[in-house]
DNA sequence: ACGTGGTTCAATATAGGTTC
DNA sequence: GGAACCTATATTGAACCACG
């Protein structure tokens, strides 16, 4: 420490009023602060300007990029910066490796690759893209798509899937075993369901679903959240994805979980509720069975949304859809290895200019893809001879391209928020995701 | 007790989405 | 098509805490 404190009641670097030494010269607290950060931090700051940006106590703001330099001239030492005062098994626990990937897995680079060294090269920060301007600077965000909240919670609930199916080879069909697979983890969900949701039987032993009409968006936003552990145990048994990295899985899962929700109500509304063409009841994974003209939606729980909003809500379940891709689901009456297969292409059916992707995860995609198809036609050739193959895959093609196309109109992430923070506010649910 | 570094959190800024 | 609004998130900085 220089002993002495002359010049002291200036900050070096904005000219505020200073209060002592701060990473070894004379500073604001503010100052200070934001050094901290920024060392601790793995942000890079790009000057929009000329490099040379005026810094005083009102435009200290204006530029990072230009701030953190003066900070770095007037002598401030990154090396004073303590990594954190909490004891070491608890830094620790904050960085998340993935060491046990076996070699021919995917392993997953999208963030910190070479931002820790930045410390001393704050001239070198040009190289970073421009995509988010921010007064006089640009600054490199995580460009995720799926907010932090949500990723969150989906990340919780991926790492807590403990599930392990056991695929007996001898049961594996040679020539499509990864559709067969996939079935196995598909009936895997719907037996959970079974268990968790209570339906009721016919005298018979029959399953019987019967028409509601009243609809309760809360209800509706539970029943989704206990279905999305099954759907994450689920996707355990589809081949590739197991072993991927848990934020590639997250991307993935929140992607395929969108056209799942659509795909998979046409198809059990088609394989539960029969095949009249004009009808138009979609049935709920908890086995309600609605019709968009004849249900009334309880609004009486309902403080964050206006009628019309809700009314906006559910229309694509219950209106747009059945009308786009019920019949189209019934006159094809697609097979379950055929399903299994539009299951597996929606996972991975990721496209190059996604950036949340690592290049790795694309190429795996598009060869997982292949392999499906692959498999699929080998489960033509053997099981269906007789059909035209190629005109039914068309067809569901263009079933999952309606499922895309409502996937786009409706904003998933509005749903998953719902479903999430209607828990939020539920105490019965609060041990489900530790929320604090 | 002092000085300085960390932590916390309310206030604010930003980006991106929605609506009219 | 775009301005004006809305929301979720990120950043800031002051108050407070910890520790030698
Ligand atoms: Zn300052
Ligand atoms: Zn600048």
């Amino acid at each position: 420490m220089p002993p002495i404190k002359n010049p002291k009641f200036v900050c070096s670097i904005c000219e505020e009023k200073a209060d002592g030494y701060h990473f070894g010269i004379v500073s604001c607290r503010a100052c200070a602060a934001f050094f901290r950060r920024y060392v601790a931090s793995k942000l890079k700051y790009v000057c929009r300007f000329e490099d040379n940006c005026e810094i005083n106590k009102n435009k200290r703001v204006m530029c990072r990029s230009c701030r953190i330099k003066k900070c770095y001239s007037a002598g401030m030492k990154p090396e004073e910066v303590q990594v954190s005062r909490e004891t070491p098994s608890k830094a620790q626990q904050s960085l998340s490796p993935n060491t046990n990937s076996p070699d021919d897995i995917i392993t997953m680079s999208t963030n910190d690759a070479g931002i820790t060294s930045q410390i001393h090269e704050i001239s070198s920060t040009s190289l970073c893209s421009t995509s988010n301007a921010y007064q006089g600077n640009i600054y490199l965000r995580n460009s995720n798509s799926i907010s932090p909240f949500i990723r969150s919670k989906l990340h919780q609930i991926i790492e807590n899937c403990s599930v392990n199916y056991i695929f007996d080879e001898t049961t594996l069909s040679p020539h499509y075993p990864t559709l067969v697979q996939m079935y196995m983890g598909y009936h895997r969900l719907l037996a959970r369901r079974d268990q968790i949701f209570i339906r009721p039987f016919s005298n018979e032993g029959i399953r019987i679903y019967t028409l509601q009409d009243v609809f309760n968006v809360h209800k509706f936003a539970n029943m989704n959240r206990l279905d999305l552990d099954g759907i994450a145990e689920m996707l355990e048994a589809f081949p590739g994805y197991k072993y991927l990295v848990i934020d590639e899985k997250v991307s993935l899962f929140k992607q395929f979980y969108s056209h799942f929700l659509i795909l998979e109500r046409i198809y059990e509304s088609y394989r539960l509720l029969g095949t009249r063409i004009d009808d138009q009841k979609i049935v709920l994974v908890n086995g309600d069975v609605y019709e968009y003209q004849t249900m009334k939606v309880d609004i009486q729980e309902i403080s964050d949304m206006s009628p019309e909003q809700v009314d906006a809500y559910i229309k694509p379940w219950f209106k747009i859809a059945p009308r786009k891709m019920l019949e189209p689901m019934k006159k094809l009456a697609p097979t379950e290895t055929e399903m299994m297969f539009a299951f597996g292409y929606i996972l991975w059916n990721i496209q190059e200019n996604e950036s949340k992707f690592c290049p790795e995860t694309i190429l795996f995609a598009k060869n997982m893809r292949s392999m499906l198809l692959d498999e699929l036609s080998a489960y033509y050739k053997i099981e269906l001879p007789t059909l035209n193959g190629v005109r039914r895959v068309g067809e569901l093609m263009d079933l999952m391209n309606m499922t895309e196309k409502l996937v786009m109109q409706r904003n998933e992430h509005i749903l998953l928020n719902k479903i999430f923070k209607y828990f939020k506010k539920d105490v019965f649910f609060h041990g489900l995701f530790d929320i604090d």
